[in-house]
DNA sequence: GTCTATACGAGGATAGAC
DNA sequence: GTCTATCCTCGTATAGAC
């Protein structure tokens, strides 16, 4: 955990002179997260993300001390970046916007942070359960202020009237955050653009199945 | 997938005699399951699911004749089961039932099936991105059933106009899959008794998060 | 910093006794 | 049918040269 830092938060952020060091950890975190995402965590070998990023097996642990720390670092990256993307559309939206239209917007960002982000998008999600416990618990925590966003947002909608009250907006929250992870279950590139899907599903989830009754 | 027939299948039907090596590779089949669902197809070793069905790791072959033969097993169980129990309600429901009232009953039914039925429902849904590709190939050839069975309700939905008629289903179908299935990722006991979580969920996707507008 | 070479352990799989 | 013993492969991790 403790080199974690710089690249994992830069790579999104300002991209001053960095050391050559700094350059091939970024690149290894890249190849671990396409080979992750692809081939779980199970079927990837240390051999394979080398390759991936054009060295061999031994370098790695230069800049990693072992394969566990690897993908915690990767997952780390997956994670933040999600946030960070979700917070970034949220704050676009300026202060005129309705609870519901700001939660329209989470669902959307957050999905298509998933679908067609980083590979570290997607991986954080995918190996959050196939992950040793102590790693996991690490990255849950993480993810509290995350949470709290989302609570936030749903406290926000209910309290402006928009969500009914006999509602429990966990399992409200759980529902949404897992109908948009799994989407990295079964999303692949021809089932059309992300962006599609992201503002289908939005529209399913904010406005409901029901017909709208007609105004009286 | 030869060897996949009678125990998987008959587990959840009629049990007349069966032979001793019949009752050996039933008792395996639940100790895998149990050891894939908390450690996942990664930490699974042979060594632990043998002792947990109190034999040697040798004896496995006996009965399977490798590891992924094993997880392929223990998923086409669960899977079948968890359709099974599915089908299973929708058929107590009787023929007076609205398109949304088996809606509603099959999200109940397959979120109850994947928290507290056997290990092996939750472990198919945990492990489906983590084995082999060639496995996921005939698990997900063997669930077109299934899919079939949501579109249906869905699509029976949408012509008794309890569905609006704007909304991409097959975007809902994995939506609302999704949010069941991610299920196997955050619960655990101390969430609330799963009859409990189960009414909520399906609540919360059939009558939607805006308030009932009142009659007018 | 990255390479090559190798030590080392783990776990899947097989053989043969009982 | 199940056990014990063992083989063998594979992949992580380390050591030391460049």
């Amino acid at each position: 955990m403790s080199k974690l830092g710089s690249n994992a938060v830069r790579a999104s952020g300002e991209d001053r002179t960095q050391t050559k060091a700094e350059l091939t950890r970024g690149r290894i975190l890249e190849a671990a997260a396409k080979v992750f995402r692809t081939r779980g965590f199970v079927g990837s070998r240390l051999t394979d993300i080398a390759a991936e990023a054009g060295l061999q097996a031994g370098s790695l642990y230069y800049h990693f001390a072992s394969r566990e720390a690897l993908v915690e670092a990767v997952m780390w990256a997956g994670q933040l970046r999600t946030e960070a993307q979700v917070r970034r559309c949220l704050g676009a939206l300026g202060p005129a916007a309705t609870p519901m239209q700001r939660l329209h917007t989470a669902v959307e960002a957050h999905l298509l942070a998933v679908l067609s982000s980083t590979d570290a998008n997607s991986a954080s999600i995918k190996m959050i359960g196939q992950v040793p416990s102590d790693i996991r618990e690490r990255l849950l925590v993480g993810q509290r202020a995350y949470g709290d966003l989302w609570r936030g947002l749903l406290t926000d909608a209910q309290d402006a009237g928009d969500i009914r009250d006999d509602v429990n907006l966990s399992i409200v929250r759980m529902a949404i955050i897992g109908a948009l992870n799994w989407s990295v279950e079964w999303y692949h590139a021809d089932k059309g653009h992300p962006e599609k899907i992201a503002a289908d599903m939005a529209a399913v989830m904010i406005d409901g199945l029901r017909p709208r009754r007609p105004a009286c």
